[in-house]
DNA sequence: GTCTATAGCTAGATAGAC
DNA sequence: GTCTATCTAGCTATAGAC
């Protein structure tokens, strides 16, 4: 906040990175002006342009940096080998603690798409899908070896994603749960989902599916 | 579109509010101005004045109604008695049902909370409450009877409904699924997850959680 | 209810001194 | 690298004629 006198290049830059996160996160990007993320960091707003050319690639470099950080820890986290079961307990655990960490990051990379232009988004959502690729082979291989009974791949894909990615709009540090308390909490139902089944001998499942538009419109 | 001569209250404010609804989900509410939503509609800046006081009203009103519309219809869809296995399908039949009906109402409902203000977002909150309520009562009736077996109810409510919300941020009409498709693949999801259990049948589940916060910083 | 016109302000971006 | 000053453009909201 107070004023760092003279100059102070790489200081600067992350003190700018992290304003830019919290205020992205908490207003929206189109919400944030730069008079209010100079002010954040202490510096006037036309200083801002020895950091970025505009405000745009300032976002696109907050988020193409954070997808590349992700890729990153993701390879090194995962398994190479091991049972369907075991992978996918490893790609849950490190997709929550990842989110545990970097809450900000996570939700600005969800929430923020609709504001790069073009060309950026493009390139956004191609390392976004390779994201979803590793996790997509893991359920694809379970099946395979029959660890696995989902009806449908590339939706329970998107069901898990969207399940861990959803700890990002509620986390806060210090709550009820620690960190290893939501992974075993959310690995149980990740593998419960995935293993699916085990549904015949519970109950007979009601399969009427009447036209619940009808209460809707 | 094209400029609708007279005076046309009625069907003004309809397409006032399908406007937008479609520029507020695709750009946000921050980025819409009113010189585009007024240019959707065909009518003069000034003129959308006669629709709401101002621009954080509109953003209200369509949230407010759309949530009221939700209950209401939730509440005529759902079962007061039987299992929770049943009551558990109907829920997500109809959550599905109605994110498919209605995507950017719904995602709107979500990405915009933040461009509240606060009397307004507290409204809005509590209304959601309610909702995930409802949701969380099922599960802890089948937690009560044996039927799910769930080891944290309040972590399960918020990963089930960020499951089936998720379907409106990919959801597009006319994909490889119909609703009724949908409806069976996520119901198949969410009772496996509610069910939980049959894991210790299938393999030793791997406990080891170790530091991946290591591979993040 | 719609229009035109405009007030009053804030935004992103640039220029040039230090 | 930071500052001050400023340009141009866009924004929300209002006033008053029809």
């Amino acid at each position: 906040m107070a004023r760092i006198a003279g100059s102070s290049g790489p200081r600067t830059e992350e003190a700018i990175r992290r304003a830019g996160l919290r205020l992205i996160a908490t207003h929206g990007y189109a919400a944030m002006s730069l008079r209010q993320l100079a002010a954040e960091v202490g510096i006037q707003q036309g200083s801002l342009y020895n950091y970025f050319r505009n405000k745009q690639e300032f976002l696109f470099d907050l988020i193409r940096g954070h997808m590349l950080d992700l890729h990153a820890a993701l390879d090194a986290a995962l398994l190479a080998e091991g049972s369907a079961d075991a992978r996918l307990t490893r790609f849950t655990e490190f997709h929550v603690a990842y989110h545990v960490e970097r809450p900000q990051e996570v939700f600005i990379c969800y929430s923020e798409l609709r504001s790069l232009e073009p060309d950026n988004l493009a390139a956004v959502v191609a390392m976004r899908r390779d994201y979803e690729r590793k996790l997509g082979d893991i359920l694809d291989h379970g099946r395979a070896t029959g660890e696995f009974r989902l009806a449908d791949t590339r939706m329970a894909t998107l069901a898990i994603l969207a399940m861990l990615s959803g700890i990002c709009t509620w986390y806060k540090p210090g709550g009820r749960l620690s960190t290893d308390g939501l992974q075993e909490i959310f690995t149980g139902m990740v593998l419960a989902l995935a293993r699916g089944g085990a549904t015949e001998t519970v109950a007979v499942r009601p399969r009427r599916r009447e036209a619940l538009r009808a209460g809707i419109g």
